[in-house]
RNA sequence: CGGGGUGUAGCGCAGCCCGGUUAGCGCAUCUGGUUUGGGACCAGAGGGCCGCAGGUUCGAAUCCUGCCACCCCGACCA
């Protein structure tokens, strides 16, 4: 089976890049790092929105729209944002082109240079805090807790589909606080939201935490990050949530009054998570026969392939068919009834595991004879025959135990893949050779953090927050450290 | 951005080294028929600016130059 994919202990990269085309998802377009998101990879990024959206909305936020392009100026008030985003800005200088003079094509009018050049948002902060300063005299303005759906754009030396793209899509929350502790609140309330999406929606146990100094996001004074192990041993970075501190509030000037009438700088927090989770479901959970998808993302949870030999058993099976959707649909269960005749059934068996689609059910002849329905689940393959009378029920049942099962399994995986070390060879050959989280002792310097990439690819993904305290050796140096971090590979 | 590879029908590829009839194969598509419980079969048909732009030549998919895109390995990064 699956021999239209590409095995994934063969040639891991090979089969992520295949899977992401085969099953539909996205493809490259005609320009450089940019890619097409297709609809069936479209729905998904749907179903992720529509449920964070109500996660925000569940926890105070309110969704606006700021402007694409950021004027220069606004992009160098922050000094260490400018830093991180510099190397990787689209730049527009010219506003209109015209006919070339040799009558080849057209080109761009040097007459109509830009007075300003306008950067492509890589990320808003400076656009959205130039609007805050207008909007904030006083503590009776505050809290502004808004999200924003939108694409931006870095320009990425090398680009892979949904992992790292020149354009990508994402949402970025930019809140505004009176006090630092109600920031930071707000930065570790957004990283548990991540942290159960993850968890409950992409079935992905995540690992939460601090992010190093080296790591942290550009402008911030803290980045809390969740990280997920992939099936490679990889770690990806699915989300970030970070404490801005007053350095926004500084560089645009914005204070205002509280309640004592003292003049302060408002404090701020950013948040976001991107196309990326895409992957992230990819490799989280796929197999050598394709995709599978947690039903609770799956714009397709269950599929109706209907199995016949004329035309006049086709439609006993449609009328059948119909009325199992209508049962599905009351049920709040998303499906779709494939009475193509183009393909065979054994075609379209194959087709939906390719995709992902949790389960799938097969009517024929023979269960119409006895009242009864294939049920095929794509976690693990296996195939029952039951009872149509309450299939609606014992298919939704079924759904909550992939969404469970598929946790389990990456949990456990994970948990499989987790070290604790102490001594660098380990540290070395672990990576070397399996790859996976490793939990050891680091001096905290930024110097030694910077070595150990430099000698092994693995960076510190996080600090986590629930690494307890405990006196040890720092892998490298052997100087002494209070705390493990988590070490890994990533993407 | 450095090193390596690739680009020929919707997809996967052969042809290129050594220039020369009408550019070929498999899958897919269309038509007709037989089929349909794990990627069906037979017969026929359609589909090509050989990545793009220049150049060399009587003649270029093939040789040369430039550009574009993709893949892999580095540096950078969500």
């Amino acid at each position: 089976m699956a021999k239209f994919l590409t095995n994934r202990e063969e040639n891991y990269s090979q089969w992520y890049n295949d899977l992401v085309i085969k099953a539909d998802l996205a493809e490259n377009s005609a320009v450089r790092g940019c890619m097409v998101i297709k609809p069936y990879g479209y729905a998904i990024w749907e179903k992720i929105q529509a449920e964070l959206d109500r996660l925000f909305k569940e926890t105070g936020h309110v969704n606006a729209y700021f402007p694409l392009f950021i004027p220069k100026s606004f992009f160098s008030k922050e000094a260490a944002h400018v830093e991180g985003f510099a190397k990787e800005c689209a730049v527009v200088t010219h506003y209109r082109l015209k006919n070339d003079e040799n009558g080849k094509g057209i080109v761009v009018d040097p007459a109509a240079k830009l007075e300003e050049e306008l950067i492509i948002r890589p990320t808003s902060e400076t656009i959205i805090w130039n609007s805050y300063k207008n909007w904030i005299q006083s503590y009776r303005d505050l809290p502004i807790l808004i999200n924003q759906w939108a694409n931006v754009v870095r320009w990425e030396m090398r680009t892979r589909l949904f992992l790292r793209t020149a354009e990508f899509l994402w949402q970025e929350g930019h809140t505004a606080h009176a006090t630092r502790q109600e920031a930071m609140e707000e930065t570790e309330r957004m990283i548990n939201v991540y942290a159960s999406f993850a968890e409950n929606s992409m079935a992905l146990p995540v690992i939460k935490g601090y992010k190093s100094e080296n790591e942290r996001f550009a402008g911030a004074l803290d980045t809390f990050a969740i990280e997920a192990l992939m099936q490679d041993g990889k770690a990806l970075q699915a989300g970030t949530s970070h404490f801005l501190g007053q350095n926004f509030a500084k560089a645009f000037d914005v204070q205002f009054t509280d309640k004592t009438g003292k003049l302060d700088y408002v404090w701020a927090t950013s948040w976001g998570v991107s196309t990326r989770l895409m992957g992230a479901i990819i490799m989280g959970h796929a197999d050598n026969n394709g995709l599978i998808l947690p039903p609770k993302l799956a714009p397709i949870q269950v599929v109706i392939i209907p199995i016949y030999r004329n035309e006049e058993q086709l439609s006993e099976i449609s009328v059948k068919a119909e009325k199992i959707k209508k049962e599905f649909l009351a049920l709040g269960i998303s499906v779709k009834y494939d009475d193509r005749d183009n393909n065979k059934p054994g075609w379209k068996f194959a087709d939906y595991e390719l995709k992902g689609v949790p389960v799938r059910l097969a009517l024929g002849p023979r269960d119409i004879e006895n009242g009864t329905v294939e049920v095929a689940r794509r976690d693990t393959l296996a195939k029952e025959t039951v009872s149509i009378e309450g299939i609606a029920g014992h298919v939704k049942k079924l759904l909550d135990d992939i969404q469970e099962n598929i946790y389990r399994r990456a949990f456990e995986f994970r948990n499989e893949n987790t070290f604790r070390i102490d001594k660098w060879d380990d540290f070395v050959s672990v990576l070397e050779n399996q790859g996976g989280f490793i939990m050891a002792h680091w001096d905290g310097t930024a110097e030694t953090e910077e070595k150990i990439k430099e000698l092994t690819k693995a960076t510190i993904r996080c600090i986590p927050f629930d690494s307890p305290e405990e006196e040890g050796k720092c892998i490298y140096t052997g100087k002494p450290s209070k705390r493990r971090v988590l070490f890994a590979r990533s993407y």
